[in-house]
DNA sequence: CCATATAGTTCGCCTCTCGAATTAAATTCA
DNA sequence: TGAATTTAATTCGAGAGGCGAACTATATGG
């Protein structure tokens, strides 16, 4: 149960059950899709000429559209529906911090177009630059009708505003991203973090019936996406899921954000990095200048593939601190499902187990929650952007 | 935006636009009682004539009564409405350690009566006790009709069995107090833990609009209250919460829970004793065992109220602790208000200060939230079993 | 060919909000 | 004193939308 807002409600209309119904249609035919009007009747319990209305309107909003007729034993056969592919596009840009990729996406977040572009340190020639790519992508599509914009960043977005407040991995700052792009495009533009985007992917996208999930994402820190109640945790002005600058080693190493001893300084591919640079210079004493070019993660992962003992333990004793941070969401937050994004997971084999073993020693829960590595193929973060746009039209309504 | 759960959603009906409105205009009463029709409808923009008919079926239905008329500079004068304080009691149960009180509130949450009764070891004896008082109660005041019990309690109950899971503090697990109470009043009884209770009684009687906030209860234990999107966090099961037991000292002290270093191992009444105790016995070295009684949480606050050293050193180390905890919960949930509830904040004077300086400090975030010591002779345990009852009438309509 | 079963449509009724018109009751000013 | 003005509250017809019964369309099987 919710209490109303009184400093920002909406009362119902006429049309306001029409709205309710409409989205609970969509979401059904989004599920089962291809599906009968009377099946849908039956799902949702309302009449079956109230859906055959709705069902009509969505088709002349080219939402939806009427496939093959099914097949049943006896009596008149079905018209089924679905969602219409090829008329909606949405249009999802990622922002990372080496680099930024876009597409264009149908209803079911299949993407028909993917394009990439390195991130430079400018933000204002950069976006720029965006805008005009993005421009150029839909003159290239004129057949698709383009319902939105969603992006995902690796920083805060200030709620009020809906400006980007900072990207400390971009190096970016107060930047507003929503007006250039509307310019460009003419569509509106929804921006989100990307720990919050890849939760909305995993909710909207995964195949879990889920309403409190932890979209953990490992890189160079570690973000946390916090679903409740099938919403995103946003907190006071948008500043929730900072949990990777929380002190988890008590007088720890020094974190760009000041503190000591944060999450990220220990569980994130920095950390393992780290880990492994000290282990294979020992004498050196935490000192990583060096002649060589310093190992990336991604070296460490490749090592760690091929049985390297002070690779693996790295990434074992980076997992070890990915299953304390995570043992506190869990004992905190009792979600149903962690979903982790990022590189780590290519070593799952090696590291889940260890993160299963240390959530459990240390987790105060009745239930514990799946642990679920994300594939890095299916873009979280870009699927979530989708998502982004998708809510506004599959999304409850706001009512009350 | 919240995602739509298929497995168990609402459709609306040609009542449903009536649901809502009626619930923002009692929402609108019971914040700007007494108030007019015409201002109704001007707060809600909702039509005068609506406003008039749901005011009339309020009225009817004994919600709401009309009382004086109004002043205003021309024209014709206003009738006031507001909530029919006469008619509607809720019965609010909160069970403690070592007391259990009861009464019964107004729409407005005044209590007209309140009880109480020591908590008793066996729960099967003492439920029986407390259903024949509530029993009792209801007769004494048959003028007042009931609209339900709202129970609070230091325990887990299960989100679908409706059930205590397990109460640490009372001793009590596996117990089904709805079933007794419902069959002892005829009235339908909603349970909820003590934190949540708090958060509610803060969001529902508390004077901030405010719709993400943590409630701390401070006492053998600790407790989160967790309130995101105007929302309590449930978690799996109703497991969320248990921020208490998340580890702030690694391989601290030993938890009734099996892990080590739990928050509510040094920020609790009981770390504050054993710090008193420590302090006062240092040739021990932490065996509390001794002839004379051992001081109680009580105790060492009377002491640093009188200026003892020791006791102000306990407290402060109390405090420090506390920090530590709740800046977790800044960083990681951005929530807008913190409120504390329990003892310590008698001594708000002495801690508050430190608990701020350790938040500023530890916690990364742009907006920093308020920390609010409750008073404890507001009762926000048991005022938020008032909420409990009252949010099935007032909350926002569950819809789609 | 007809009984039966299922899908989908049509239509009158009911609930609910809207908005204009109307009624009610106060104040101000001529 | 009485007309004009102002604000509150009600009345009533129109339109949106869901309900449910009746009806049409179309399949299978005996």
């Amino acid at each position: 149960m919710r209490k109303i807002d009184l400093t920002n409600f909406q009362v119902a209309t006429s049309e306001t059950a029409r709205d309710i119904n409409r989205r609970v249609m969509l979401n059904l035919i989004r599920q089962h899709q291809p599906i009968s009007r009377a099946d849908l009747a039956r799902h949702s319990r309302l009449q079956r000429s109230t859906v055959s209305v709705i069902a009509e309107q969505l088709i002349k909003e080219r939402w939806v559209t009427e496939g093959a007729t099914g097949h049943v034993p006896r009596g008149r056969r079905p018209r089924f529906l679905h969602l219409n592919k090829e008329r909606i596009g949405i249009i999802g840009v990622a922002i990372r911090p080496t680099q930024t990729t876009w597409g264009v996406a149908d209803l079911n977040a299949h993407f028909l177009v993917q394009e990439s572009l390195p991130t430079a340190k400018d933000p204002e020639q950069f976006i720029a630059t965006l805008c005009m790519r993005l421009s150029n992508l839909m003159k290239a599509h004129p057949e698709i009708s383009y319902e939105g914009i969603g992006v995902s960043l690796p920083g805060r977005v200030d709620l009020a505003t809906q400006k980007l407040v900072f990207a400390p991995n971009l190096g970016w700052r107060d930047i507003d991203l929503i007006t250039p792009l509307e310019q460009a495009t003419g569509l509106s533009v929804e921006l989100e973090n990307a720990a919050n985007a890849c939760a909305l992917a995993e909710v909207w996208f995964g195949h879990h019936a889920i309403g409190n999930l932890v979209a953990v994402t490992v890189s160079e820190g570690i973000g946390a996406g916090i679903m409740v109640n099938g919403q995103l945790v946003r907190g006071s002005s948008g500043a929730a899921g900072e949990f990777g600058h929380v002190t988890i080693v008590e007088g720890g190493t020094q974190c760009k954000c000041g503190n000591h001893g944060c999450w990220e300084m220990y569980a994130s591919n920095s950390a393992a990095v780290h880990f492994y640079a000290q282990a294979t210079a020992p004498q050196r004493n935490g000192k990583p200048n060096d002649a060589r070019p310093a190992p990336t993660f991604d070296d460490v992962l490749r090592l760690a593939e091929q049985g390297a003992p002070k690779a693996i333990e790295a990434l074992q004793q980076m997992a070890h601190y990915i299953g304390v941070g995570l043992a506190l969401l869990v004992t905190g937050l009792a979600p149903d499902v962690i979903v982790i994004v990022g590189e780590v997971t290519r070593a799952w084999a090696q590291v889940g187990p260890i993160i299963e073993q240390i959530i459990k020693e240390r987790s105060f829960t009745y239930a514990s929650p799946r642990i679920v590595p994300t594939d890095p193929a299916s873009q979280p973060r870009l699927r979530g952007t989708i998502a982004l746009v998708l809510q506004k039209h599959f999304g409850a309504p706001t009512v009350a």
